[in-house]
DNA sequence: TGATTAATAGCACGATCGTTCGTGCGATAG
DNA sequence: CTATCGCACGAACGATCGTGCTATTAATCA
């Protein structure tokens, strides 16, 4: 790996942090080049342009949820098991500030939903691409409404983030994901058969 | 009334959907004058500095939503039926866009969440007042657990936003009135005898 | 080691930011 | 009629924004 990859991924690496401080548009050049003890023009010689500073910030934030998120589930039985893995990771990266100024995606979304161009669309595209897979997971678990599972997980999570930065609730993540926990359990009341270890086979319908 | 005071009226009423779009820090001096086709000075005497201006666009914004939400909802009994009144009412203010640019208070959370200062704390006032009412009408109504059944309605609320707005997902409020009809009548299930019209005491408690 | 290339710094630009100051106009009061 | 006051305007300030140029350092290779 050539200096200027290095260069590049440790600069991203402080602008996800900062961007989930200040917002995508608050992150400045001039202050993310002081912050690195860099050139203003040295550093932006990386990007051509902000927007593509901004869109290479989404795309590291999308590697470091994945990094925490995705890739650490991926030996765990797909369906119930993964999903269950899936909000357990994702509410301990809300309990362990993955990002140091709360969820990126919540600041993300709420910034640049109104705002069209190609910004907007790599946060749909992530944000996208998470909801995804744990609506992928719900089908495979058997669940009515996977897509309705998710936006459920997904509101928990965003209500989370919320309550635990804005409200300094400290038992925010620990409520959501016992909420959490309740709402899996009756979704998975559907299908028991698919799940992990023991197999008390008591299906319940409705 | 003074002309200042329309004035002034005229500017917030304004700002808040600004805001509501470009956020609170987005929300600059100069386009909110040429938008009202004011001059800069004109307008910035009306408030003596920046964050003075973003502290009325709270205020505005919180009297826009007790306006929508709450003020309808008094004639309504208390317990149960206003709190599915201020459960339905909010989603309609989701659905037909109360703010311009998506809900005002995510936007305003997630920006502020982790700044310090006057505007944050605002920020928490408003929010903190919703849940607050949600929260008592939750206990009166017979909740078991007041605060969590907020948590909850807001995070609905938060979602509902987010999926509409960014993911362009038309049916996102339906979704989440929905998921809030469940949840409310499966609280509601606990204490049956606080209702309103049928008196059929089924009374259970965990 | 010397030459070549890649990576960073220096500097300047137009624009816009929040803010201040002096001024002018319109109505109101003496 | 005149003096005062409330309100808005235009110009300008220093600072910072994103973004180009040109030089200079640092790394790579012959």
């Amino acid at each position: 790996m050539g200096k200027a990859q290095a260069t590049r991924s440790a600069i991203l690496q402080h602008a996800v942090d900062l961007a989930s401080e200040e917002g995508l548009e608050g992150l400045t050049i001039g202050r993310l080049a002081s912050d690195l003890a860099m050139s203003k023009s040295g550093l932006f010689a990386h990007f051509g342009s902000k927007q593509d500073l901004q869109l290479a910030t989404i795309e590291a934030a999308g590697m470091r949820f994945y990094e925490a998120v995705i890739a650490p589930a991926a030996s765990v039985p797909e369906g119930a098991p993964r999903l269950r893995a899936y909000c357990e990771r994702y509410m301990q990266t809300l309990r362990e500030g993955l990002f140091s100024g709360g969820c990126f995606w919540a600041a993300a979304s709420a910034e640049f939903d109104d705002k069209p161009g190609p910004v907007r669309e790599a946060i749909q595209q992530a944000v996208r691409a998470w909801l995804g897979e744990l609506q992928r997971q719900a089908q495979i678990a058997g669940a009515e409404d996977p897509y309705g599972l998710a936006f459920e997980i997904y509101s928990l999570g965003l209500g989370a983030n919320a309550f635990a930065r804005l409200l300094d609730d400290h038992d925010a993540v620990s409520r959501a994901s016992e909420t959490l926990e309740r709402r899996l359990l009756a979704a998975h009341a559907l299908s028991e058969s698919t799940t992990d270890r023991a197999g008390h086979a008591t299906a319940v319908e409705g």
